[in-house]
DNA sequence: CGAGGGTTTGAAGTGCATCAAATAGTGTGG
DNA sequence: CCACACTATTTGATGCACTTCAAACCCTCG
């Protein structure tokens, strides 16, 4: 079937799967379903019964939960290339957030019994997903960090730097993914504190916002702003991300 | 060898290891040695070449790195049946932080290298790590979520919760494990602001404070108070360390 | 054009950080 | 066992960053 071929070939491009052999994929695309979702739509909530995990072909995906006393907390924002859902694997069989969509989305869903059990039965995979694993795990110990580290204004250049390509030279273009709000929260702060540190951002670097795009002469601009209280080597790496 | 057959057994009750056959455990453990660090002794420095893991026996680990502007980010506080420095696995090669005793300490160090040839070659290690990365990323959600959650006092109130036996009823008494400034910056403040919160906490729940004791009459006296700004089921459980 | 959500701006309050200094606690040598 | 030195902790005063509440503005889309 067409479609099977074409899940196979997108998944081959995310790193966690593009070492396996076809026929390996293959088992794992066996059920697998595309879904075309719009913005607001909720995939699941937290505690729902896990059936399937989820890979992103486009769009944007909100993870979050909800405290006691009604806020909301934000696990992750996602898009092309990320995968969610799978850490149900190593669970009780529930999901651990809700996922919501944020901008409209393509996107794969898979039984997490056939991707459980392809990780049971092929070390390639298992090794695989350690190595994705540890790249998250690092990802997270570097978001703590931002969080305690850097001030508003230093945080949103931080992130607008892991939007670009990262050896870039020379003026570059930034559009935001997703509305200003939701990055304010994504990035733990009120959509006040966003919209005036985005303007003290802009007076110090000198970057230039228009809406949601935003302009920069070159990339030195920023990392000298946002990156000094960091412990990273330059570019705050995201997770690779699909190769596409 | 004695010690080394007490250095299987101690790692046996660690949960990554708790499964794997006696054959497997002993490759692991061929050329492990132990030793005993005083505190403020730095077991390696970030950028050093990894060539050990470490499995901690008794007292205080902290790990951290420096920012460019000299600032010091904790990463993690570790204790009896906590494992660092395994993820270099999947590293380059170096340390990406560094690791410094901060109460007296007995640790195992092991091969890295026959760490990760074990991983590569028996699929049940791989399992049990993916597992236990897994259930570090948890709490690793969880941590981002109490410091944007959570106020200094809640904060606090949480942290203490997790160093209790969770389904204890009646009177309970706390000893902070390491001293109240490095308890402040494992917790995302500064030393003052953790005194002065504690006193909030004191206030707000009754909890008793005596130097670096603590006692209180019972356990929902805080998490009434400090659970409510959080999305988890009541107790925020730790990483399960050694069932020691 | 008008409704509604996203975004910005203003004013005021809160929580935490910072700087400075006092106090308590700990280990040392006498 | 005491006095001293040194560190950990607390307390006070002040400032700044971010939040909160309120209102205006803007943009898009029916």
């Amino acid at each position: 079937m067409l479609s099977r071929s074409k899940t196979v070939d997108f998944l081959r491009e995310i790193p966690v799967f593009s070492g396996l052999e076809q026929t390996a994929l293959e088992r794992i695309c066996m059920q697998a379903h595309d879904l075309d979702a719009v913005k607001a739509k909720l995939l699941f909530v937290s505690g729902d019964p896990a059936e399937f995990f989820y890979v992103i072909k486009s769009g944007w995906v909100k993870l979050f939960r909800e405290t006691l006393d009604g806020n909301v907390a934000i696990i992750d924002i996602l898009t092309t290339g990320h995968m969610f859902g799978e850490t149900s694997i190593f669970e009780d069989g529930a999901y651990p957030y809700s996922a919501e969509i944020v901008e409209d989305a393509a996107i794969i869903a898979l039984p997490l019994a056939d991707l459980k059990q392809e990780i049971e039965n092929n070390q390639q995979l298992a090794l695989a997903m350690l190595t994705s694993m540890a790249r998250y795990r690092k990802q997270q110990e570097q978001e703590i960090e931002h969080r305690t580290m850097q001030n508003a204004p230093q945080r949103i250049g931080c992130f607008l730097l892991r939007l670009t390509r990262q050896n870039e030279t020379g003026p570059v273009t930034i559009h935001l993914p997703y509305d200003k709000t939701l990055l304010a929260s994504r990035l733990g702060m009120q959509p006040e504190t966003f919209s005036r540190a985005l303007s003290k951002l802009k007076e110090a670097t000198g970057i230039r916002v228009k809406g949601a795009t935003i302009e920069l002469d070159n990339l030195e601009q920023l990392t000298n702003y946002s990156c000094a209280a960091c412990s990273s080597e330059f570019p705050c790496k995201d997770i690779a991300a699909s190769s596409s």
